[in-house]
DNA sequence: TTATCATATAATAATATACTTATATATTCA
DNA sequence: TGAATATATAAGTATATTATTATATGATAA
């Protein structure tokens, strides 16, 4: 059932990517729901450029694509990448992050924009 | 099925070590056979020391053990670690590089002591 | 059209990472 | 015991990473 599509170069590329506690959460929580820029922003507590960076890496790999609706760009994972199975593989063994929603929801700040 | 046993912390610890080609491959390659330094500095034609720092990042982190036979010291992985799983699924999706070994063996560079 | 809001990019700084060479330590064997 | 071999550690350096602040871009709404 293994699949062994990616090089031994290709998964130390995904790895890394996902090797830091930011973009492995983003990355688990675009899992659950698309979120947009300032989302992330408020649930991680630090600069929107620091997000911003994140997320231009996790989209220069084609993990994630992004969708402008009206003023927000929301982010969501791209299930046609070839190297999405592996992602999910990683992600299947972390803990949910969906709490971080509930509670963005609650504070009023989630988007839902369209 | 998912163990989800790791917080999100302990799972970008190992994703860092993992992310890394000549860590990752180490222990790949631990998977199929025990490994002495000296084997890794020649499949990865770097420094002693290289290998050596990066047995001990391995090391320090659990993910594998030494057992000194003779001269030389052994690696391999230690099974009994509560992360073993979670990077056992990682290992499954590369493909394997035992071609390393064979490669080693026929360059009469295979170390079989004990 | 101008102000505002959301996001991206540029520049910079602090820190982490992964090599190298030099050297120390531990084991084996003559 | 002393030389040779295997491995670890120390120190130094080049590069990568991740954050910050400042600024640019693009969309919306008064």
């Amino acid at each position: 059932m293994n699949q062994q599509q990616l090089s031994i170069e290709q998964a130390t590329v995904i790895l890394k990517l996902l090797a830091d506690k930011t973009r492995l959460t983003i990355v688990k929580l675009l899992q659950e729901q698309d979120c947009c820029v300032c989302e992330f922003v408020e649930i991680f507590q630090v600069s929107q450029p620091s997000i911003s960076q994140h997320l231009r890496k996790l989209r220069d790999a084609d993990i994630v694509k992004e969708d402008r609706r009206g003023q927000w760009i929301f982010y969501s994972i791209n299930t046609e990448n070839s190297t999405f199975s592996f992602i999910e593989q990683v992600l299947s063994q972390i803990p949910s992050q969906k709490e971080k929603l509930i509670e963005l929801e609650r504070s009023g700040k989630r988007i839902t924009c369209c």
